[in-house]
DNA sequence: GTCTAATGTAACTACAATGGTTTCACGATA
DNA sequence: TATCGTGAAACCATTGTAGTTACATTAGAC
């Protein structure tokens, strides 16, 4: 499994409630920029306003950032969005046999490993702000990329 | 959501692979130390026997390890059983609007992160051999752990 | 005051991945 | 030959995600 789309397009959002005039970026046309359904992003920017990052009321046209952009870390917005769920990134099988060594252990002996790459991954979310990215695509704009759509490979 | 069981069944399994003489680690042997069902063993010997950890012959029983533990690492297995699904751990949402100057760029921007940041998560599980995790049960065999079945915490 | 537009939210659906389960053919060995 | 274990297919329940419809509520324009 991989980790929910609600972050890239948190960012997304983002980035685009910053560059908007007030009252401009609708749900509708951050809809239509990210290609999905209107709800989706009410949805998000609901999340990232329990989160304290935009402000949203029923009836105003527009989330209004509560912060600059480059206030906000992507981790930030990935807690925001529940990114990965409770119990951590890595899912441990529940419940072995107690009756035997390694299956007493097992958990024990892997949380550690488990808990700091997560970190490690995290930690890499924390360096770059919403601004950063909102700073490349600046600095895209306008630049033929060979491999504009490829996939994230490993 | 997050990363599947069958990373840390995998593990498990190795190591009751190792610690047991030849051909008593049976798929139901191992299961029930999992506390799981033989097949879901079964499936993921299979995984770790394609990716050349393992071998494991129809009508023989228990698989063999074809390298020590201390050559394997996490990593290896956590690829081994496609822990992560294809396209990276990463979604991205697809297709955004190439009209607009976000929606255009949004997926160039956030890639090299995502990518870094899976890169900084496998590099922890690379540091680290099964022999470790082995080893530590060890240890930790015969201490009482007061946190013993917590749950991992962010 | 009324109308329009936009949000918040609930409910439903489709889809995919996971893990559990049953079943059966086939290989190995006593 | 009988038994045991593996490999593999098929099926199911559960869960999370994302898309969609529908509706109540609120703000602002007229």
């Amino acid at each position: 499994m991989n980790i929910s789309t609600r972050f890239p397009v948190a960012v997304h959002t983002l980035i685009l409630l910053s560059i908007s005039q007030p009252g401009t970026a609708t749900s509708d046309m951050i809809a239509s920029s990210v290609n999905t359904n209107p709800v989706v992003i009410r949805r998000i920017t609901g999340m990232l306003g329990r989160a304290g990052l935009v402000e949203a009321r029923a009836g105003i046209a527009g989330a209004r950032l509560k912060k600059p952009l480059a206030e906000i870390t992507l981790l930030e917005v990935y807690k925001a969005v529940n990114a990965v769920g409770e119990g951590g990134l890595f899912a441990v099988h529940e419940s072995p046999n107690p009756n035997c060594e390694v299956g007493r252990n097992i958990q024990a002996a892997m949380n550690p490993i488990f808990i700091s790459a997560q970190r490690a991954m995290e930690q890499i979310l924390e360096q770059t702000t919403v601004a950063d990215v909102a700073g490349d695509i600046s600095q895209l704009e306008g630049i033929v990329l060979p491999d504009f759509f490829a996939p994230i490979s490993r």
